[in-house]
RNA sequence: GCGCCCGUGGCGCAGUGGAUAGCGCGUUUGGUUGCGGACCAAAAGGUCGGAGGUUCGAGUCCUCCCGGGCGUACCA
């Protein structure tokens, strides 16, 4: 038997929702799709909202709203104003949404960028969905890159300061290390000459961590991204976390002691392969440290639901820590990973490459000041995550003029410029009568700006935010042409009045499409 | 080799198993003596990478093949 199910229509000739449940039941029923679809017709009571449902070949149901319900919404929109098309799906259970999480090893480049964008924009959407929600940022501040960091930048401080010294093997070459360590140079002066050396790459290291953390703050600020956690490696090992979490999978049976080493025994759960967690000098994996971590999210922070945004050069990665995840007695089901296609950068035609320890790499600063936030966060989200992208800068600078970002924007501009004719003329339209909105462009735009509430219901569930960019579109597009056929400022007052209050409608739904996207809604261009 | 992702008009992309596959750019042709022309209207342009299969129905699900990306570490 299957399951009653309605979805909008892909038409406006099939009504404002549609159900293909007749087709569907003609299967187990053994009857004619039409006929079941009026048969089910017959059985539905009549409800103030639909004007219509009408069965139509070869058996779907089409429901029509009254064009007075769908009016009276604009009234809705008008008094729910910014909290419009906030849900309660999530009835306010807690979700973490961890993203970019980029060792401080550098600053931050156009690889991350999608990562950054993806996760702020969905945990804005979690949020309207009534989500408690969370960004965290998690730094890597132990192990191995950070000790090689650490190494690197203790050089490039002894050669600020005219000494002998050689990058090490496999060093972090790029030019910001060396500008860091002059910074440090004439900050510190020699001071760190003087002490033992171990010290000093230790001490000068975490001064290097902190700053280039600042200026990653900074670069995140520039895209508007803030979070509300950095959470550090360290903290795992300083009170006991990542010891609670191995020793809860070693009762539970899933480490086993082999080649010198600590393994996670995975095959167990299914994997193919077993996976270090102690290496036989004694060091934790990365691995290791992710499962630590992922026991403070769940068992020591107690997060409902987590959510992981990562590149695709760690998916090989998802299984093993799913697997983790479970063992450690926690539904997996309540770890979500995103998993983001690469980015390759171009500049007219040529690839970029973007190596952090080569050292040639387009930061995020440099991107935004090219390209611009906005069109910025509307590229990147316009794409699904799944696929990947070519991000050509010349081509975004060049075809800024024509781009989409603008067209929604300047949607928002000119109904802005609407109101504030309306209100240079003293036009007070807050009793319009929402009933006189009765012509097809109207109740169109009405239909758009209803939708809303139902993407984000969408994209809180599915996870992928790249509706919103091709929504914004639609209702841009809309918007205008209703602004094309209907004259808003007239000399029918009454028509005036209601108009104006769909137009102020619209400002917000569109104002509030862009807010989650974390873009502008200018009042000018 | 194996695993994950992608292949849709010239280009860039949407498309919760459903009705005639959509949108932007580009191309062509029109449009305002009124609220922002960064706009609107219309046209041309598709055997949805290929072949089988499941289904009443497949761009969507399954199998195989082709092409591209990313993995496949006692790196992160």
């Amino acid at each position: 038997m299957p399951e009653p199910f309605i979805e909008r229509s892909q038409k406006p000739e099939h009504g404002d929702y549609a159900s293909g449940f007749p087709l569907k039941l003609a299967r187990v029923a053994g009857a004619k799709p039409m006929s079941i679809a009026e048969d089910l017709i017959g059985l539905m009571p009549p409800a103030p909202e639909i004007k219509s449902i009408v069965a139509a070949p070869p058996g779907f149901i089409n429901f029509t709203l009254k064009s007075d319900w769908l009016t009276n919404q604009v009234d809705s929109i008008l008094s729910a104003r910014d909290s419009y098309a906030n849900i309660d799906i999530g009835r306010g259970s807690r979700v973490q949404v961890e993203f970019v999480s980029l060792n401080p090893t550098g600053p931050l480049h156009v690889g991350n960028v999608r990562g950054a964008i993806l996760g702020s924009t969905l945990a804005n959407v979690l949020s309207a969905a009534g989500y408690d929600a969370e960004r965290e940022y998690y730094f890597n501040d132990a192990g191995n890159q950070i000790n090689l960091f650490y190494r690197s930048l203790f050089i490039r401080y002894l050669q600020a300061l005219d000494k002998e010294a050689e990058m090490p093997e496999a060093g972090y070459m790029g030019n910001y290390l060396v500008d860091l360590a002059g910074e440090f140079a004439s900050t510190e002066g020699d001071r760190f000459l003087k002490m033992d050396e171990a010290g000093a790459v230790t001490e000068l290291g975490k001064l290097g961590v902190e700053r280039v953390i600042s200026k990653i703050k900074e670069e995140l600020q520039l895209l508007g991204i803030e979070f509300d956690s950095w959470f550090t490696e360290q903290s795992l090992y300083g009170n006991g976390q990542y010891e609670r979490a191995m020793s809860l999978l070693r009762k539970e049976g899933y480490i086993a002691e082999k080649e010198g080493a600590t393994w996670f025994v995975s095959t167990a759960l299914g994997e193919d392969k077993d996976n270090v967690l102690v290496r036989s000098d004694g060091s934790p994996t990365y691995f290791a440290t992710d499962i630590a971590y992922h026991y403070n999210k769940f068992l020591e922070r107690k997060f409902d639901r987590v959510i992981d945004i990562w590149g695709a050069d760690h998916q090989g990665h998802v299984p093993r820590l799913k697997a983790a995840v479970g063992a450690l007695g926690v539904n997996p089901e309540r770890l979500e990973l995103i998993i983001h296609q690469m980015v390759t950068l171009r500049r007219g035609g040529e690839t970029v490459r973007v190596s952090k320890r080569t050292g040639d790499i387009i930061t995020l600063r440099e991107l935004v000041d090219e390209v611009g936030s906005d069109a910025c966060r509307f590229f990147f989200l316009a794409r699904s995550a799944n696929s990947q992208m070519d991000f050509d800068m010349e081509l975004a600078k060049k075809e800024s003029a024509d781009n989409p970002v603008y067209y929604v924007q300047y949607a928002h501009a000119r109904i802005a410029s609407i109101l504030r004719l309306a209100e240079e003329r003293g036009i007070d339209h807050s009793k319009g009568d929402v009933s006189l909105l009765t012509g097809e462009p109207e109740l169109f735009l009405v239909r758009k700006l209803l939708l809303l509430p139902e993407l984000v219901d969408t994209i809180a569930r599915t996870l992928e935010p790249h509706h919103l960019p091709h929504y914004a579109q639609e209702l841009a597009t809309v918007f205008h042409s209703f602004y094309k056929q209907c004259r808003v400022i007239s000399e029918d007052e009454d028509l005036t009045k209601a108009r104006l209050k769909l137009v102020e409608a619209a400002k917000i739904v569109l104002a509030k499409t862009l807010h989650l996207m974390e873009m502008t809604a200018p009042g000018k261009m």
